[in-house]
DNA sequence: CGCTTCTTTGAGCCTCATCAAAGGGCGTGG
DNA sequence: CCACGCCCTTTGATGAGGCTCAAAGAAGCG
């Protein structure tokens, strides 16, 4: 674990050139709310992939969205089990639980070369007493972030491995086309076997095991970073699930 | 399951005599708040045990709040299987997703009688336009069932069974004994093993075997719907973790 | 070309699931 | 007050799914 690699980008996007604004899935702002935002952000910042930039036990001074790249949230044990929570792409906002409450209870490692907007966390009384519209953004940010953890609890707890791999595999593969990251139904997939087991509860050995029966279906292919989606409704009835789709998503 | 077994109070319990709000570890309202959240309590309803009065995949009117007794939120998969999200308990909101979002994405049932104060979605607004620090507030609870389902995540996904059942019950033991519902280390608990399996994600047989097990080491007992913690120490060190404390919560 | 990181495969074992059935505890009705 | 039924708990037996250990390929990178 690479720790405190991350650095000032050199140069911030305005947010009103933030190229997030264009997917069709995030929801538009009104030039007030664009102009608050603008301000809100007071710099921009660039991790290296295997750096953690916020640590599970600490205090956060900022909160984050991801601009570009990808990251995942965990929390470890002491004995070095590590439990992947989510994995965290372009419009998601990070470290908002460090924000509202006293410290962080996870941390977050960039996957990619990551950049983030910081958002500093002793404003955010300031966007709340002011732009209430951002507010319930916030709050809607924080119930959709609940969503996807009870759905992964529901897997990792219910369901057999197969059917776990071929959940998280269609739900991050939804979440990518969403944002625009496939072509030909092709997403480029910075995630290790390690990564997916940590996600899965499931042991490095095995989530490969049940990778290889999961690609002999033919519903997915995955070689050298790149995994193809198949066979859509075959992966869904395995994984027992839809892939995400949502429209008029608030971002910040 | 029972389904819509709910019925209006008979009477309502004004906020200002809300029995929670003496409890030390809920925070104190200013009489604005109070007074906009007595209003914004628009009736009081009473649910049977083993009815389930917010449902996975339909759209709520109402969130509540949980005034009185215990329920738990669950996701079922199409062939039946059960997985516990969480409990809920005293000052704990329920429904949130569904007020912020489309639908709900879980359901709701009562473990013992319950009874829930009644808030109108449509006025969540109004909350947020008028009370920012209620917002806040709202964002926090958010913040603080993530943190709770974080943790459940890791338990299943990393733990043993005995570190498991070990962890809910302290975690359980923990919120319970905040809300004085603790008398000599002991608590009315209204779970069968049944829920404790449906919650951990192990099988019934397996949960009373591994039950047995951590009660032979005396670190807790259970009997008859009551469980007593004899040696939070030795729990804990099995558990991996420390028994829940918060002050100055919020709730609503 | 050599190093590191990641993937793949095999073997053996253990945890936990499933199946089956007996044993409380409690309320209800006879 | 007993008998019955229901719900929950407990126990045993058997097997499968997933874990650990070990080591050999690939693949990327300097």
């Amino acid at each position: 674990m690479i720790l405190g690699n991350a650095r000032p980008n050199g140069h911030i996007t305005p947010c009103e050139q933030c190229p997030l604004r264009r997917l069709p899935c995030l929801r538009e702002f009104t030039p007030q709310e664009l102009e608050f935002i603008k301000r809100f952000k007071i710099d921009e910042l660039r991790v290296e992939p295997g750096a953690s930039f916020l640590h599970e036990g600490s205090r956060s001074e900022h909160l984050y969205t991801v601009l570009e790249g990808w990251a995942f949230r965990y929390k470890t044990l002491d004995d070095g089990r590590r439990q992947i929570l989510n994995f965290a792409l372009p419009a998601d906002m990070v470290g908002l639980q460090g924000a509202v409450m006293e410290e962080m209870e996870h941390s977050v490692e960039a996957l990619t070369p990551l950049t983030l907007c910081v958002l500093p966390r002793r404003r955010l009384y300031e966007l709340y007493s002011q732009y209430p519209t951002l507010a319930f953004d916030i709050t809607w940010l924080a119930a959709r972030e609940e969503q996807m953890l009870e759905q992964h609890l529901v897997s990792i707890g219910r369901r057999s491995a197969l059917e776990r791999v071929a959940f998280v595999l269609l739900h991050i593969y939804g979440r990518a086309r969403e944002l625009g990251l496939a072509r030909d139904n092709i997403v480029a997939f910075p995630l290790t076997q390690q990564h997916l087991a940590d996600a899965l509860g499931l042991s490095l050995v095995h989530t490969n095991k049940t990778l290889k029966r999961l690609i002999a279906t033919k519903a997915i292919r995955w070689q050298g970073r790149q995994f193809e989606l198949l066979n859509e409704e075959m992966l869904s009835s395995i994984a027992g699930t839809e892939a995400p789709a949502s429209k008029n998503r608030p971002f910040i």
